[in-house]
DNA sequence: TCACCGTTTGTGAACGTGAACAACGATGAG
DNA sequence: CTCATCGTTGTTCACGTTCACAAACGGTGA
């Protein structure tokens, strides 16, 4: 409404640091000194240009001083689907981490499926000039597209198993996979089916692996996974087909999500949860804890991929250390699965 | 100067504008002018300009642009729980209609309870100099802090009612409300609880109203709200503690996660939903069509919100047009609702 | 031939900060 | 008394871009 904040100042102009040294009666070089915390500053000096700086209510420009620096302290976040309970809660992990060692983050979503959609995501990153790229929830695409581009920065991919060259992290998709897979064949399952990701993906990739190997460790009869995309919407078409032809007793998806849609159907076609097929999904999304019948699933602690994901990422440098990690999943068994009745 | 041009740079500096006009037989002027698309230019200059740039992989230096221009191209996004689904697909939308005016976005959350958490918040993205602001899903607390910050920067706040003076814009979260009650009663109910969200969320007291207002214009006695935290966990709580005093046949959820919560309580005491008490919730989060049974609930258009949020960020500096936003959500009527049959 | 015009291009100065180096005063040793 | 030293502060430059202005060019009409 009434924009008259002071009638003097007609500068509108941001103050910079040669106002707070005029104020202060300095130089800009001792308030710069001053805000980077350098040593050899009389106390009663730097204090003068506290106060002067919190009386004009400076604030460092954040431009000037990467062009001189050259550095953006900006991290980067390439993702698709971050509206996933997964991405987003890792993407708040690392936001948090990023800030406590005063970097901040910018982020860029795959819109779309052409795979220049990924190139374009990349490019805004790389115009932002960020000084090291996150990777979430990958697709064998994404990453292939970023070994052709050759960057110049320090790479980190979150939960995936491909770590070639690149700096990797994750929480071991396969030995999750391999914990569901195995609680159900000792429930003593021996029908089991896998509602797995998306092709692309190297997480669904990963879970489906977990899957096999741990199938045919115990001497398992495999069928094919069914393709899946993550949605709870594919989950209840591809538990109407599998009803079609009722040969198992079990099934193992990839996700939470694509275990509530499965869930559905099966109610959907007369039969129950777990008495007549058992579920298991995968990620343990809050809401999990509270589909009907709760879900029995694989947790993963994503606020804690985030941290350790920057911790990676700042220690870029003095690379060498630590530099596997990988973070163990948990089996949360729930109320649907159980023992199969059939038997 | 005697720089030899020579052909083993060790200089690890990007190129910079000079570097492609040196290249180009040009000044750097001409290069800054084909960048930025000016006018009167010689189509020949123009390609030789492109093609130094292209070969030499150059990059505009964002900070250098900045700093001359003091414009940031960034907007930030101020969000408390991001890990939610409506703020994620919001920051969603946000983030590509603000890629499409080519502006870029940093996101700062709200981490804790503590009101300097807010205002820590806020000021790290002010050190980015953003040029806009969006607050999702404000609090009171929010709105209050900020407030008393005068800032001098476009505001946008998304899913508020209370639009003072800043812009705001909004799913009509009163109307939704009175969507979900009217439903309810149409089916017959006469005893209808609400469980709303925090307090001291501005969209949780929306709903609220729209609540007790459809109930009064409809002559139905009102109980007072239990107020939740948005969780499922609560949810879940909520129901069980609801049951031990019977006197209702629905309840009208604020969002679709305490929905989820409350469903799975009621089944947990032996009622059914929704023969014994119906649910509706609000939001439509993408799961909620395969809850059992699925949900009734409120649906709000997250990606035209922030569609709209932009335009009206981006187009705050010619204001005054088309100022009040608000879209209108819809009533998705699922199986978690029916007639009461106590009757 | 010259003055004038529009188009195209170049020159110099900012923008706000950090880095290198210089300068200053006080101190103490010789 | 001189000189080296140390702690503190100031000066100057560079970062890569845009902006304001000037200059060069070719064409046109008097």
């Amino acid at each position: 409404m009434a924009q008259e904040p002071d009638p003097v100042a007609k500068k509108s102009r941001a103050p910079s640091m040669h106002d707070v040294a005029r104020l202060a009666g300095v130089s800009h070089q001792t308030v710069s000194r001053v805000i980077n915390d350098l040593p050899n500053i009389r106390e009663e000096t730097k204090q003068r240009v506290l106060d002067s700086m919190e009386q004009l209510q400076y604030r460092p420009n954040r431009a000037a001083r990467a062009l001189v620096t050259s550095r953006s302290r900006t991290i980067g976040i390439l993702t698709a689907s971050r509206t996933n309970y997964g991405p987003a809660a890792s993407i708040q992990a690392i936001e948090d981490a990023a800030n406590a060692a005063s970097y901040s983050v910018t982020t860029a979503s795959i819109s779309g499926y052409e795979s220049t959609a990924i190139v374009r995501a990349i490019d805004r990153l790389l115009d932002q000039a960020i000084e090291g790229l996150v990777v979430i929830a990958p697709q064998r695409r994404v990453f292939d597209t970023l070994a052709g581009m050759s960057l110049r920065l320090p790479i980190v991919t979150l939960q995936s198993t491909a770590a070639d060259d690149d700096m990797s992290l994750s929480v071991d998709q396969i030995l999750g996979a391999r914990l569901a897979t195995r609680h159900l064949i000792e429930l003593g399952h021996r029908s089991i089916y896998h509602l797995a990701g998306p092709q692309d993906w190297i997480e669904a990739e990963a879970r489906m692996t977990g899957f096999l190997d741990e199938m045919s460790a115990q001497d398992m009869p495999t069928t094919a996974p069914i393709l899946g995309d993550w949605t709870a919407e594919f989950g209840y078409f591809a538990g109407r087909e599998l009803l079609r032809m009722r040969d198992f007793t079990a099934i193992f998806a990839a996700n939470d999500q694509m275990a509530l849609g499965l869930m559905h159907a099966i109610r959907d076609g007369g039969l129950e949860v777990p008495g007549d097929v058992s579920i298991v999904g995968f990620d343990d999304i809050p809401d999990a804890a509270h589909f009907w019948p709760p879900l029995t699933t694989v947790r993963q602690d994503f606020a804690e991929l985030g941290r350790r994901c920057m911790a990676l990422l700042l220690g870029g440098l003095e690379s060498g250390e630590e530099y596997s990690g990988s973070i163990l999943p948990t089996l949360i068994a729930r109320g649907s699965s159980a023992a199969p009745s059939t038997r």
